[in-house]
DNA sequence: GTCGGTGCAAATGCTTTGCATTGAT
DNA sequence: ATCAATGCAAAGCATTTGCACCGAC
């Protein structure tokens, strides 16, 4: 049984632009903020990233862009990955060390990840048993819990 | 080409001048197993490693190397760390993308991190209720864990 | 005209590897 | 004598950066 996306539409063709949408907003006021620019290269990056429905990579992206007709470099494929993640639009994951991948952020309610290692889907869920059982840890070495992130690598059959 | 496996040893872990003829023994051994050769160099990084009580990185491991009068090359290090991730002895942790990180993988599952957001620092810890916890949540979604790994930011006041 | 954005190529920084030399059995 | 280990320097690789040019306001 594969798992979920982590967005659970994305494969309603009908629905990408319900997601696009906000996303775009969010990435534009983002942007605006800081004074910067909602450019077409990095309209194009995101919507690509939002067409992905699994963790992804920053090269992954690149070919995608590239085969899509897109004239999009390398420098700026970087560039935009860190602003969508100061943005707090997507985030990284650390899987190995070879490269970095990276998965949608929004949306998701909680810091747990269900990570399928096959297939590399990936369930986000919220697990409240969690946040008491840190709080115990930190508390047992006089320190003070700001935020927490739990990957559980699983497999599907 | 995996060393041969290392078995569990119960050696007390609140002793760390015992650990270091065990673990020196399982290394011995598990090259051995190939062919290959416990020589100084091995020995000395081994030993270093096993004076750290927390993460490591290689540089860090590399620089106490050649402060402790040690002339060990950075290649020599770095063939050596794989040696002993393969033997089991250490294992990779990771953390960020900059650098590798390691830790003894003996005795320990070590898969809960308590990351100091201001300092940097890291201690590594075993929560023995996250593995329950872990099954739970995978048992709700019908999926079966494989690993798992926490990490908690933390700030020291 | 002023800023920021982009692409390219060069630079980074960690890690790996090729190679000649050295060492152990 | 053989086979592996070492050190050095060079190579690899993902990612970052310097710079010249371009475009929006």
């Amino acid at each position: 049984m594969p798992l979920e996306p982590i967005k659970p539409n994305s494969t309603d063709s009908s629905a990408p632009n319900e997601l696009i949408e906000p996303l775009c907003a969010i990435f534009r006021r983002a942007l605006k903020s800081e004074n910067l620019k909602y450019t077409p290269e990095r309209a194009q990056i995101l919507d690509t990233i939002i067409a992905f429905d699994t963790l992804f990579e920053a090269d992954q992206l690149l070919d995608t862009l590239k085969a899509q007709g897109h004239s999009v470099s390398k420098a700026t494929v970087y560039r935009t990955l860190k602003l969508l993640e100061s943005a707090g639009i997507i985030q990284q994951v650390l899987v190995d060390r070879e490269q970095s991948h990276y998965q949608l952020a929004i949306g998701q309610t909680g810091n747990t990840l269900l990570i399928d290692t096959e297939t590399g889907h990936i369930i986000s869920t919220e697990v409240p048993e969690l946040i008491e059982l840190r709080d115990k840890i930190c508390a047992a070495h006089g320190l003070t819990a700001q935020a927490h992130k739990l990957q559980i690598f699983v497999s599907s059959n």
